[in-house]
DNA sequence: GATAATTGTTATTCGCTATATCAAATACCG
DNA sequence: CGGTATTTGATATAGCGAATAACAATTATC
């Protein structure tokens, strides 16, 4: 945690109306966004679904959503783990991680091993496919999707943005 | 536009590795997010429901959901428009809007009015009870929810997040 | 050793998204 | 004018993600 308890952060960024609106009185154009272009709920699920949309095509030679790339990467970092921890971590419910774990594996991708100390668990572990996929797939991202994103936003306010994401997921 | 073009705005957040290394080599602790939390999608994603999911809460006297708000919110700031020009504006496929319209209608908070120029076209219209449950909604929505994200993030921060939101959801 | 809790799993439901298709109405064009 | 194409709202349908209940096997608790 620790995206920052300190109170004043500042970041100076341009605000300024900017394109705000356009008088579209009866033309076919776009229609007044009004007070929607100030929810954040709003703008977020946009921008979120034009990430997601862009990660699927940078990554598309692998066949991997980001929630699929989500699991490859927690099981690198994280190894002995089974399901429960893993789809918690991820906030995936444990019924729901089941049918996607099926996915990889079937793709040989990752592989469920019954625990010795507890034989209900199944640890999971990345197969050596799935790490030269996680590789080829952290290239791509870092290259053709992220890279895109600091390019647009800069590299100070991507940093800044992560960060304010990071908080209202945890503290809010 | 013009999310920054200037260079250093850092915003001063614990930008390293913070608790990378705790050894968890088996608690039940959190596990390493590890690249995942410099996911810009995953970030997204996870903030996007976390503020969807205050918004629900925050609106719940009023029973509306992210969605319809915003129609409501789009129709009174864009009279005279039909179905496709509402649903198009919003990123819902015509076919998904009429199932929304009919719930909204059958609480009369909205009405379909066949035009006369174009008979095809259904003119879309707030009723009286639309109207009034919209502005105590957004009430509700500033004063219980967006304000408890500016406090969190600051006014300044707040601004900043949501141009870039908006450059990512535009210029991406 | 009996009861409770956990793990992975199945089944099922719900909501949102996407596509194809349709009838009615309008636009287009020779 | 008349015939074709386009548009609008609508239906049906499929798919995916999310959510809950329930179950067998295993482990924890007392």
């Amino acid at each position: 945690m620790t995206v920052s308890k300190t109170a004043a952060d500042p970041l100076k960024v341009s605000r300024a109306v900017a394109k705000q609106d356009f008088d579209a009185s009866s033309d076919d154009s776009l229609l007044h966004l009004g007070e929607l272009s100030g929810l954040l709920g709003y703008s977020l699920k946009r921008a979120q679904l034009r990430v997601f949309e862009d990660f699927l095509r940078c990554v598309a030679p692998l066949q991997l959503t980001p929630a699929q790339f989500s699991v490859l990467l927690l099981l690198d970092q994280n190894p002995g783990r089974n399901q429960t921890e893993i789809a918690n971590t991820l906030g995936i419910l444990r019924p729901n991680f089941v049918a996607m774990l099926d996915g990889l594996e079937s793709r040989e991708l990752c592989a469920r091993m019954r625990s010795a100390s507890d034989r209900r668990s199944h640890i999971l572990v990345l197969t050596d496919k799935g790490r030269a996929v996680l590789t080829r797939a952290k290239k791509l991202v870092a290259n053709k999707h992220e890279a895109r994103l600091i390019e647009l936003l800069g590299p100070e306010n991507h940093a800044a943005l992560l960060d304010m994401l990071a908080k209202i997921a945890h503290e809010f």
